[in-house]
DNA sequence: ATAAAAAAGTTGCAATTGCAACATAAAAGG
DNA sequence: CCTTTTATGTTGCAATTGCAACTTTTTTAT
C-alpha cells in the first residue's frame, strides 16, 4: 500500500505513547523468511517499517500467486486482506515489521485520546485505498486474454508517468505470478506485444506506446 | 454486501438525526434503470433499502462483468468498489437506494455525538468485510481453468450449507460474467463436471460433492 | 573469480478456451 | 393465452494457453 502508514499526522510523542498503550511488537525478519505464521488466525496487522516482502498462495496444483508486493510503510494482515490458512508472508529483503492487534487500533480507549480520531481515519483511508487496489487487480484478471491482462496492467503503471515509461516492479517470473499466467506463454506474448508495436522493453523498463 | 448496513447498533431516532444532519437523500429506481450515473465524481455512498442491482462493466470487446451483486442493506459507492468511469449500478429490480456523501459519514461532527462512534466502527467493518469478498473473488479469478474457477466458488458458495446443496445467486449467463468466462465454455464444463461426478445440479440448485 | 542458482527467453504440442452459430426451454409482457 | 424475449444447452473449429523441456543470460554466494 502506498498510504504513508496509519500514524500519518500524528506526532511522535503520541506515537510512542500510543505505541506502548497498544502493546506493540516490533520484529526482523531475515531476506526469504515466512513472516505470516507468526500472526496467523490472530487480528494482528503488520506495518513494515523496512523492507520488501511478498503475499503469495500456492494452490493446490503448485501454482504461485503473488497476492500482494509489501513495501516501505504497508500494512497487511487479515482486516486489510484475507489472510487465510494457505496464504503467507514471505521477506524479499531483510525486514522489520510492527505487529499491532486490531482491536486496540479501532477500540477507543476510554480516555478519548484526540489523536484516536486520526487514527481511525488513517485506518479508513487505507481500507479504502486498499480496496481500489483489489478492484484494480481484478479488472486485471478479468480480461480474458493474456494480452489484454498485461495491457490493463501496463496501462496502470503507465498512467502517470511521463512518456508512459515505467519500471516493472516485478520479475517477469513474478509478474506471471500476479497475473495468474503462465510464464512462458506470457513471454511468447510480451514478444508479440513488441512485434505489433505495442510496448518497447529494455530488462524491467517498459514503454508502453500510445495507440 | 452482506452487512447490517451502515446504522446498525444505533437507534431509530439517532438515525433520523443523523440523516437530516448528513443530507441524506432517498431515490428510488425502477427495474433496468442505471443508478450511478447519478452519483458518478462524487464521493457519495448509496446504501440499497429495498430491491436488487448489479455493478456491472463492459470491456472494449463488449464482454460484461458482473463486478458486485447489490442486495437489500448493500452499501456501495466509490469508497466501497472502484466505481470508475467505465462501471455503472443497474437495477435488476425496483429499488430505494439512500445516498450519502461519505464526507458527512467519517467527520465527525464537532457536538461529537455519541454514536458517531458506532457509526465508524460500522464503516470499518464494512470496509473489512468487502475486502474480504474482494480477495475472495481475486482468489477464484486467479485459478487457471474455468474448472477451478468454477469449485472454488461452488466450495464458497456450499461452504456452510447442510448437505453442501446451495443455490445460484446468479443465472448461468451472469455466472459466466461473474466468472469472466465464456458462458459456452462453462456451460461445456459445468456438464464435464456432472459427468465427472464434482457436482450434481437442478436448475440453480446445485450440490457439491465431497471429494 | 568461479561455481551454482535463479531468471529470462524459446519452442512444440496437447489441452483448454472463446467464438459463432445453432436448438430448445423458460420467462416476461401484453 | 400467445408472442416475444431471454436463458439454457450444444457443437465444431480456430485461437490461445499451459505444460514440458530446453538454452542462454543474469544474479547470487562462496
Amino acid at each position: 500500500m502506498q498510504v504513508k502508514s496509519i500514524f500519518e499526522g500524528i506526532n511522535d510523542e503520541d506515537i510512542t505513547k500510543m505505541l506502548k498503550c497498544f502493546e506493540a511488537r516490533r520484529m526482523q525478519f531475515k531476506k526469504d523468511r515466512t513472516i505470516v505464521t507468526n500472526i496467523i488466525n490472530v487480528k494482528t496487522i503488520g506495518i513494515m517499517l523496512k523492507g520488501t516482502a511478498n503475499m503469495i498462495r500456492y494452490d493446490y496444483n503448485g501454482n504461485r500467486s503473488i497476492i500482494e508486493k509489501l513495501e516501505e510503510n504497508s500494512v497487511f494482515g487479515e482486516v486489510f486482506s484475507r489472510l487465510g490458512n494457505d496464504i503467507s508472508v514471505v521477506a524479499t529483503s531483510d525486514c522489520e515489521i510492527l505487529f499491532i492487534d486490531y482491536e486496540h487500533l479501532v477500540k477507543r480507549c476510554k480516555k478519548g485520546c484526540s489523536y484516536h480520531c486520526t487514527l481511525t481515519n488513517n485506518v479508513l483511508r487505507i481500507l479504502s485505498s486498499k480496496i481500489v487496489e483489489l478492484n484494480q487487480r481484478l479488472e486485471i484478471l478479468s480480461k480474458r486474454s493474456i494480452r489484454d491482462k498485461l495491457l490493463s496492467y501496463f496501462e496502470l503503471l503507465a498512467n502517470d508517468k511521463p512518456n508512459r515509461i515505467f519500471l516493472l516492479p516485478f520479475s517477469y517470473t513474478e509478474l506471471a505470478d500476479y497475473l495468474s499466467v503462465d510464464r512462458s506463454a506470457m513471454m511468447r506474448e510480451i514478444k508479440n506485444l513488441k512485434e505489433d508495436g505495442f510496448i518497447r522493453t529494455n530488462g524491467r523498463r517498459i514503454t508502453l506506446m500510445s495507440y
